[in-house]
DNA sequence: CGCGCGCATGTTGACGTCAACATCGACGCG
DNA sequence: CGCGTCGATGTTGACGTCAACATGCGCGCG
């Protein structure tokens, strides 16, 4: 039913020329006519626009870039879409560059070995990209030390404050407080915490501001236990929590783990929240799912990619950066994972 | 520290004609460089590298790609990432692609509405892609009836056969039926079935799959239990499963309707595996950490990712398709999920 | 000693598009 | 009736790169 490939070898589509020459027309007022300009009388439009479609015309997008010397696509750098952040956050700026009229750029980073970040940001150089978005955890990018290419617009979303990008971010801090005082409120004496690893800003920062939280009230702050964000880290970590009967209430820094630690406290016959109270962070979609449904502080991971696309539009426009860090703000869901403390 | 930005509006780069200019050669001398062609001698290969260095020179993508016609690059379309699946078989691309020398351009299609998609695929032909991969469940796209641009290359990543594209999917067929044996070899009667959505091939073939298995038994086909792969799904349709006491065993068409279907088996007072023993597929991260730890069906999403590209490059080159499925076999993963019927 | 060959390097033009400028006809107004 | 204006359309060249075709030099060999 398709076939009717011609044998010869050429295998460029057709470009305005021949669109202009089925058309009568210049080759100018078919990239009029191709652009929406209105000064072309409307039945040399029609004619136009018919040979178009006849001849299957699609505008070259390199020839564009090249004339326009903007490419109208924005580079991504992530490394490994296992985390349910970042690919959240990278569907909603696709989305978001999308109807800005921006493509998108996936970069992947193989590993996060210094070599195979420079290596990225190498490649990046000599991609057709008008800017950059770093989605990856900074702290790495920090230790790798790499300089990207001058004169590329970059947006950072993490939750670093050493960088000379802009920053867009959840907002780490409000959220921990959220879910600590939430804890407290309950009447839980203090919370221990289950941290992210310590390479990660945005764990840092979670811990940071419960640590905050808990001195602000007055409360002891219990020894911190670290994971890597996965499910089996949280459960490691749990099976260690579990054995110290002092646990009413845990904060954990992402539901993944938080996930581990109910199996590690099922494990051991502690029941959930009647023995111990967990609040995780991220909001997956399986977390009201989970046994008992977790209450967890809900990022709008929509919001962050609107708001870093915007950063780098603007940035790439402007050509000058504003360095004040975005922070999205949070919203804690109550589930059934938390209650007051056995008896009291 | 960084500043230096000249006053001047020009942020074009530095060209092949500047380092030229500044290491005293001609441009095609540079370009012979940049492209590691042997035919350079070494002094002056070291200066134009040195000039390169100077000037932060990049090679200009666009103009590269209108000159040799070609953009390296390949187009992924998607409709949301949030199925476990998509994610992980993009991230697989993305690395195979990289590794081949291709870049990725993210095609996100808003809604699955016919328009979104048709317009998707328009503007897809203006992109700077030399093929598509399409990642979007096939029925979808059926129905939109879309064509795309004629003399781009297509590979799609479902099990529909009702494509001239060439696909590459999962052996549905074979992961079904390795979980559905792996019920009957324990003891159990019959097997349930919780499928997906009817709009997904996917979903289908696993539902054929496992009816053929259970006729090829000779035992009873038990009616169909639909979900649409969330897990809020797996427990509306788990709530009602509960209530029929027949069913001791469950193969589930995806991990995360699983893991709703054992809160409603928890929630109606049923033992995972001793009253009821559930199967899911696709081995996400977190299976192993449901309660109890999830039996399931691995799904290799990096070979299929590797697969659909290689098949993609090779359409690229030859300019004919072989219209060959592709399917990548899975693996059975046995946790605690799954045992023998309770006494016979 | 002269011819030819191989190698490093230079010159030219074309890929497809679009801004800037040029052209041309129609129409309005003094 | 002539001049200015405006709107539609055409012509030219440049964006940066690289294949194809010069050019020019040194060296080996008869």
């Amino acid at each position: 039913m398709s076939a009717e490939v011609s044998p010869g070898k050429r295998r460029r589509g057709p470009s305005m020329a021949d669109v202009a020459r089925l058309a009568g027309v210049s080759g100018q007022t078919v990239s009029r006519v191709a652009n929406d300009r209105h000064n072309v009388d409307a039945e040399t439009r029609d004619r136009v626009r018919a040979a178009m479609n006849q001849l299957g015309y699609r505008p070259n997008s390199a020839a564009r870039a090249l004339r326009n010397g903007e490419y109208r696509s924005i580079g991504v750098i992530v490394f490994e879409l296992h985390s349910f952040g970042t690919t959240r956050t990278l569907d909603a700026i696709a989305i978001a560059a999308t109807i800005r009229g921006y493509s998108i750029n996936l970069v992947p980073v193989l590993d996060v070995t210094q070599s195979a970040v420079t290596n990225a940001f190498g490649r990046l150089g000599e991609q057709a990209v008008d800017g950059v978005i770093i989605l990856i955890e900074a702290h790495t990018l920090d230790a790798a030390g790499v300089r990207l290419p001058e004169g590329l617009s970059v947006v950072v979303v993490d939750s670093s404050a050493h960088y000379d990008y802009p920053i867009v971010d959840t907002d780490q801090r409000q959220g921990a407080r959220l879910a600590t005082e939430h804890l407290l409120d309950l009447g839980h004496k203090t919370v221990w915490h289950l941290g992210g690893p310590p390479t990660s800003f945005a764990a840092d920062r979670r811990r940071r501001s419960w640590e905050q939280t808990l001195i602000d009230h007055g409360r002891e702050v219990p020894p911190v236990y670290d994971g890597d964000w996965s499910a089996t880290s949280g459960y490691e970590a749990g099976c260690r929590l579990a054995e110290d009967d002092q646990v009413t209430a845990v904060f954990v820094a992402n539901d993944q783990m938080a996930l581990g630690l109910l199996r590690a406290l099922y494990e051991r016959g502690l029941a959930v929240p009647d023995d111990v109270s967990v609040v995780g962070f991220d909001d997956m979609e399986e977390a009201a799912h989970f046994w008992p449904p977790l209450t967890t502080v809900r990022q709008t991971f929509t919001e962050v990619g609107r708001q870093s696309v915007d950063a780098l539009i603007a940035e790439i426009h402007s050509g000058e950066h504003h360095n004040a860090p975005v922070a999205v703000p949070t919203e804690l869901i109550i589930r059934r994972s938390t209650a007051p403390p056995r008896s009291v």
